[in-house]
DNA sequence: TGACATACATAGAACCTCAATGCATCATGC
DNA sequence: GCATGATGCATTGAGGTTCTATGTATGTCA
């Protein structure tokens, strides 16, 4: 069961950092960050659409809706230059980050 | 500015791994991790206080009132077996996070 | 004596999270 | 046809968390 404050901490940095490959859609997202982790970090329906919608409302994505192969609605959801900015420094953050904590616990 | 997230986040991970080293006391643990961090991270007294009354109440630390050599009372901190056992898992929950970032980022 | 550094504490305003629940629709098996 | 499961997106509000602002204390130095 992985702590909830780095799963909170780190939920912007990991679709941000998804879309840089491409497109996606909510399900496929939350598929792709459990194979990440090798299906430790299962993230839900409730947990994952309000971030997306918090990305979108500061303007770190752009969605549109676009049916898949089957006919299903799907919202795909894009990278913005704002989006890319804020990776950015949340890349720098947290290898700072992890550079300390690497040097605690004796890691080079 | 760290994003609040990531300093939440981190702060019982930072402090549990500072006192891996030995018992410290707060002001002593402010400024090691301003220098892990080359003072990009500045924790306040009311950030940290209340983070070391939390662990203190979990179990994973323990405290004492010990004079400094300038007579100025200090309350040192030291690690707990339960403290040991929670920055176990919470330095395992961060590889699994950092591992899965550095694949999306393509650094190996 | 005042400024600064050193030291610990706490309340509560402000903010955040996500579980629970809802709705929709396609594929599959009986 | 119906049930089930997988695939999809959405929202609310109970519950929880954070840390700023403020407080008190005390040693050093000019």
């Amino acid at each position: 069961m992985f702590e909830k404050d780095l799963v909170a901490a780190t939920s912007r940095t990991f679709i941000l950092s998804i879309l840089t490959e491409g497109d996606s859609y909510g399900y496929e997202i939350i598929q792709h960050v459990a194979a990440l982790t090798h299906d430790e970090l299962i993230w839900t329906d409730g947990m994952l659409y309000p971030v997306l919608h918090r990305l979108e409302d500061s303007g770190c994505v752009r969605s549109y809706w676009q049916p898949s192969s089957t006919g299903r609605k799907r919202k795909y959801y894009a990278l913005t230059d704002t989006g890319r900015a804020e990776l950015e420094e949340r890349k720098r953050q947290w290898h700072l980050t992890n550079d300390a904590l690497s040097v605690l616990w004796r890691n080079p």
